[in-house]
DNA sequence: AATGAATGAGCGTTCATTCAT
DNA sequence: GATGAATGAACGCTCATTCAT
């Protein structure tokens, strides 16, 4: 369906996000992540996260003061890792269309790939942190969004979409965060056609095909 | 920006999800589905709903036998009252872009309207239901998506949009259920352009206007 | 095993015990005899009660004040009724050894025949009734007590056994009261050879066969 | 180093069920033992063998998963002392009639000397277990059972009773049994005569007599 | 007499967090 | 740093009992 616009990176991923190496600290953020997202954090006790790394429940607390703070901590190093990973593919292109397929295809990887797990949790997880920790997200979240903000209003100014970017935003954002039920990357759809799927709603079918 | 399709219903909402009357029962459900949307699920506390409803905690059980069936109610009156409302909005029009505009305004009233909450809580709080329990809830849900599809797929024939009607389905979903964080029918964006726009992702720029 | 020293009244059973009647009362008497016996008297609720009669649990309340009071009522009641059958039991035979007899066959028909439950229940859930309750009942079982007494008394006076008779008392008891553990009337061990049985216990071989 | 010089005497008896010692564990099994007896199962709340054993009410259960396990470690330690101590006894005498009064001796200081609240719990408390506890249960009673059948087995092939031996024991766990409603071992009758009382109830008046 | 919704104290259990070792 | 026993507040839920109808 539709070819890809051009050749998905595939190449190197980059192997981590940042804190969660191989460090007890990052031990524990990897597998809160995965179990905050299996489960929830309401039902992701203490001792869940302890028995996945191997450590007693009381070592937990050596590393974060608070069962939130671990909860934080996946929040912010998910959005510090996808920023800069959204900056470096967005570097690699010119073209603003280009650069809005690299983003999409950026954010669906992040959704569906390697940090997905953390990513449900920015999402579904996100009330769980108190308004104070939410802002302080958000403050990063914001760097992230103006990634976006920035190429979607080159495009309109461009002609190339005619509606609010504001709104398109939101409206990419939604179909992006929800492919996390339902897309997977090794089924009969190809990530990059999807992206590009999700480029022509923004862009139309001129975004197809030549190049 | 844009203007409507068509006129908006703006008419007498229906003014209520069926099972969330007055009665005791009702109230509890009302009640539930608030705070389950405000808290969550699980920091949703038996005695919070209670307090609402001013009620003793126990009395909860005489209507409903555990905490998670309040919450299996809560999921089912939603989606049942929403399938009701969108096959009427979509009886009322002919031409499958008008539907297709129906279906996206009914879903968007659903997210955003009168059963904010109980949606928000549908796609939220899905997880906190016993496997059972989503089981049958899947179950009328298909009932609803079916309207979805069999829509989408009208107008795929007729060559209005080229991308595959599922994979475009899911992007919508995403649109729409998104706006529940973020958009406000009272704000400076009428939902019905709201509703144009994203009938414009589908099948472009042709639905507009002329008509 | 050993022949019966005496036909076995086998004949018409009194039908039932006084108070346990088709009233209401005696239908909720009933009721919870069986289900204290099976479930134990916290384990039972008043619901239960209520539903094997087929009321409403808040209509147990206009025949009994407590949930104790049921209990009270069917220790009460079983006492009463088995006082009553020892004595009639007894007054068929003159000889003490026969008299002996008549007492722990019907002790053992009480125990695992028609009042099964209700004697269950005396041993088993004594201890839930109030202090005051427990001597009510135990001035009931002292009437019942003495008929034992009189007749070991008789027995040993004549040189039938040596031992105490009090102490004597207390064995048949354990024997007896044990039965409702093991012994099912319709098995291989009929219920007339048993008594046989324990009444050499008391006696020796000599109460055996001969006239 | 050296070896002792004298063999210990084994005099001092551990006189305490095995587990229940002074660690936390055993002094939760010793309270809930001596609770379940005066009050039952149902009527002992965690609270109040927290309080007895000098610890919050959630500290239980770091010891046991659930309230009923605290049950079925009762049950299960008393069981296994009990046979221990009856097979210890047993082996001290060659003559069958005597090895059977070791038996009720032994029977009777469990059930009214220092396993007494155990052995309470483990009739009266019996039903509170779940089936598949009473069956794990059962089968360590069965070893138990073993050494009264084999005894009274051999005392039936010498001719010392002629009844069933397998109803005998039935009779004697009945008389043994119900020893804790009534004997206490310093009062007036001796346990050595209590024991030899209910030993001719089984071997009649040979039993007595000489040295 | 009977109903059945409501009460409210209390239950077994959970779990983030603490802290002596 | 790590342990793991202990804490104690809070949770979902039960149930004998009450009472307006």
């Amino acid at each position: 369906m539709g070819k890809s616009m051009s050749q998905d990176s595939g190449a190197v991923q980059a192997p981590m996000v940042n804190g969660m190496d191989d460090s007890p600290r990052g031990r524990v953020l990897s597998a809160a992540a995965r179990l905050f997202r299996e489960k929830g954090f309401d039902r992701t006790t203490v001792r869940d996260i302890a028995r996945e790394v191997g450590i007693q429940s009381g070592s937990i607390f050596h590393h974060f003061p608070t069962k939130e703070d671990i909860l934080y901590a996946v929040v912010v190093e998910v959005i510090r890792f996808n920023t800069e990973r959204l900056r470096a593919a967005m570097a690699e292109h010119e073209a603003p269309v280009e650069k809005l397929r690299a983003l999409v295809l950026g954010e669906i990887e992040a959704i569906v790939g390697d940090t997905r797990e953390a990513m449900s949790v920015l999402v579904y997880e996100w009330r769980c942190l108190s308004p104070d920790r939410q802002s302080e997200a958000l403050a990063l979240r914001e760097v992230y969004e103006q990634l976006w903000l920035d190429t979607l209003s080159s495009l309109h100014e461009q002609g190339l979409f005619r509606d609010d970017p504001f709104i398109m935003r939101r409206l990419i954002t939604g179909m992006t965060s929800w492919t996390n039920t339902w897309f997977h990357p090794d089924g009969n759809l190809a990530i990059g056609d999807l992206a590009d799927m999700i480029v022509r709603r923004v862009v139309g079918e001129q975004a197809d095909g030549n190049g």
